[in-house]
DNA sequence: CGTGAAGTTGAGTCCGCTCAAACTGCGTGG
DNA sequence: CCACGCAGTTTGAGCGGACTCAACTTCACG
């Protein structure tokens, strides 16, 4: 096999908020040249091991984070034990936005990963000085809502087959599609299984019948090869 | 059978803000008495009829909406025909919180019912004068966002008796229970199927079975009393 | 009554789940 | 270098629950 590059994975090694890939679609795009300065020395980037959980369910939501690269899931452990992923976090997405209540999810690393944090107390107090922000935080909380929406409709959908594409869909959004439509998969077929309300087995059959029907070109560990009629599917 | 009280109509008739009903959770708890004065004589509660969308699938998000009396059903139709319920309103609800995008679904009033209508510029403007609204806004928008997360966790429940029992458990939490546990339910078995990502048949001989086991006392149409073990049920 | 919409029930099929075993890639240590 | 273990993934066989299609019942309303 041969080894692709890791397509979610930022450059961002110079840990300052001038060269952030996320910045522009960030909070921080509402602040003055100024203030910018002060949030570049006080809170650069933070780095995050994999696996390693930046908010975890059940305990207060203090800080907003704002990911600026890697990927993440987003755990929600039931009281019977079970686990559903209800989504997966990007570059440029935010969490934390819900202050007032404890956390309903854990997020975890799927991949070393840099996020940018705010103390809800400050992004208060910068909120009076520039009021755009919270502007940014209602779109955000729109599509975060909207990507909720559709992971509903996805799950809505009986068949298998349907949400594995539905799936993949999503994913190569994300994740920018190399040439000949490969698609990176940053986490585990556990965590796919559970976001889409399937079984390992029944998601990895799923996944291997695609193949065989030539719908998908290749299934090999984190990578899927997708076919050149594959455009149509919608979530 | 007989004929209960419809628990999810609110006493609405005189249409003026000052007897309304959701007021102390709305936008309008943040205005001032002389803009409230004006907001009363603008825009009043504006009746819907049973059946009647207030907001339809792919067109632009004008206005803001507030729920003040009966139950709403948001709809979003697939490409292929299928439908899916993505949620429910009940009074005190907002809809059409995302201006700048067209909606993507349909919002149809199970009942008749009242609702109030801001448009977003009056919004923009109120907004400017109240700096509270807009964390009104960001509140409601996390509220609906743990409404779809607990929406998404229902449906990675894989069998149909659980979620039956979920649904309830929530319709339930809205809707005030009478003595001995009965429930209304404001749609038809089609909705709460779409709702489900069931089938209808599956939905009513879920029912059927819950009753056989004696979890629920009573289905009969639009009804369902609970047994007295039913507070357990987590969503 | 008759009619149509909404809901229930029945029979049979198929898909996804369960439990189990095998396979793969990968790092460790002999 | 291979043996080994381990976690992640795939594959197999069989079962059960949800779907499909269909007929039936109930209810609201003329």
């Amino acid at each position: 096999m041969p080894v692709f590059p890791e397509c979610s994975r930022l450059i961002a090694d110079p840990a300052y908020c001038s060269v952030c890939e996320v910045r522009k679609t960030s909070i921080c795009a509402e602040l003055g040249a100024d203030d910018m300065k002060i949030v570049a020395n006080t809170m650069a980037h933070h780095s995050v091991r994999e696996g390693q959980a930046i908010v975890k369910q059940g305990e207060p939501n203090e800080k907003l984070y704002v990911i600026v690269s890697g990927t993440f899931r987003l755990v929600r452990m039931l009281s019977d034990g079970r686990r559903q992923i209800t989504g997966f976090l990007f570059p440029g997405d935010f969490l934390g936005l819900n202050a007032s209540h404890d956390s309903v999810h854990s997020a975890e690393a799927l991949e070393p990963g840099l996020v940018c944090r705010f103390s809800h107390s400050y992004l208060d107090e910068m909120s009076r000085k520039y009021p755009g922000i919270k502007d940014r935080l209602l779109a955000r909380g729109h599509t975060e809502m909207n990507k909720a929406e559709d992971h509903i409709v996805l799950l809505g959908k009986t068949n298998a087959e349907e949400r594995v594409l539905s799936f993949l869909s999503m994913i190569a959004k994300k994740c920018p599609k190399y040439d000949s439509g490969r698609i990176f998969l940053p986490m585990p077929r556990q965590d796919i299984a559970d976001y889409l309300g399937l079984r390992l087995e029944t998601l990895s059959r799923t996944l291997a019948s695609l193949k065989k029907q030539h719908r998908l070109q290749e299934v090999s560990g984190r990578y899927v090869v997708v076919g050149a009629h594959f455009e149509g599917v919608e979530i």
